[in-house]
DNA sequence: CGCCTGGATGGCACGTTGTGCCATATCCGC
DNA sequence: GCGGATATGGCACAACGTGCCATCCAGGCG
């Protein structure tokens, strides 16, 4: 499935995704200029040109405005792993999925990337973004688990599968922090998965 | 180190410390019972018979009142493998002292751990609480990461320390999380957190 | 063209969260 | 016992997040 239906989405739809994307950014910029702490719900609000009220009907919390760019990495792993073709070795599968996900998006605006690094470069430092990125961390998770247990034939309730499942969402979190904390390209963060994934698979997979 | 300073605390200090075992058990029962969301921080404050004003001065927030009771166990584990002789080898460390920390504690009341395991419970379906969870876990491997890594004898800055962190984090809690899901008793805990370390340590520390 | 139905938005009031400030009560050292 | 330090409570306040209603606008119908 290359393309994923494209039902001709209506003028109302396309500018509530724009306003929503509009909001997202302005949260992403205020919060790694000024911390998530200090930004108020009211000046993303004021920033992304909706009304207070408007910004709680796109967002449950204001930390939650930032979620969809800080998932958007996550959300296209678990799609690409999901569409693998059944016969792959696990590891295979994994590290082309995540090579594939991390990189530059064909058609995604890289002003995105920029704020999403600039995002977890102030993570470490704000106990609100760690919250969300965590949050986000679990949600992967989640989704993870049964495409994963499937692909490795494991019992999607048994320690093996869960282990599994959270050990190769650890090492795409640890990949992208360390990515995000050093100063090299985008490209990189592929590599780092790579080689975490290589680390943490021998005893769980078998060698592809 | 059998025992640790115990300077003769004050009056005062033990009743600060009563009081916040107080609420902090308030709360957990508060909160595995009609969920975080739905209890006020002024629910917790009368039900452990302070004011509003005093539980903020113990706990941040409402959610941190339980952090203690999560963070626990953790604490005394990375206490137990700070306190490891040098020579040891990692895995055995881990396991010996994952064992020890799971192990019922001494001195310490049983109805903490009961109430510590219906809070888990309530945990994968109160996005308040998972928060708290993986705070706490989050915090754990801040506190974790230079202990292992210098056991390990790895750079503190390099992909495998942090991925060793990681993982035997990650072991942990999923570790912790299968025995809160099931109804077997505490001791299994340490048993399922050495099965969880020796499918995921290989690749990363020589064998014991 | 006017109407009108549904959905997006804004404004307002409200309960809750979390903090600063000050007054009071209580404990510890002298 | 007495004076200083400290824990606690009460109050006011900014911010968070939600329910409710009014308004505006796009698109279908007579």
């Amino acid at each position: 499935m290359p393309a994923p239906d494209r039902p001709p989405l209506s003028l109302t739809e396309r500018r509530k995704a724009a306003t929503q994307q509009e909001i997202a950014l302005a949260a992403a910029r205020l919060f790694a200029e000024h911390g998530a702490e200090a930004t108020t719900a009211e000046d993303i609000a004021r920033t992304s040109g909706v009304s207070l009220r408007t910004f709680y009907r796109y967002f449950r919390t204001k930390e939650d405005a930032v979620a969809p760019l800080l998932a958007e990495g996550s959300r296209r792993w678990v799609a690409l792993l999901a569409a693998t073709s059944p016969g792959t070795p696990p590891l295979t599968a994994l590290l082309d999925s995540a090579r594939a996900a991390l990189a530059p998006a064909p058609g995604h605006p890289a002003e995105s990337l920029a704020w999403t690094r600039g995002l977890l470069r102030a993570m470490p430092d704000d106990p609100a973004l760690r919250d969300v990125w965590h949050r986000v961390h679990h949600d992967a998770e989640t989704a993870l688990h049964p495409v994963l247990a499937r692909l490795a034939g494991l019992d999607a309730e048994g320690l093996d599968a869960r282990l599994l499942t959270a050990a190769a969402n650890t090492a795409m979190r640890v990949a992208v922090e360390t990515w995000a904390a050093g100063d090299a390209p985008p490209a990189d963060a592929a590599d780092l998965a790579g080689a975490a994934f290589r680390r943490l698979a021998g005893p769980l997979l078998p060698p592809a």
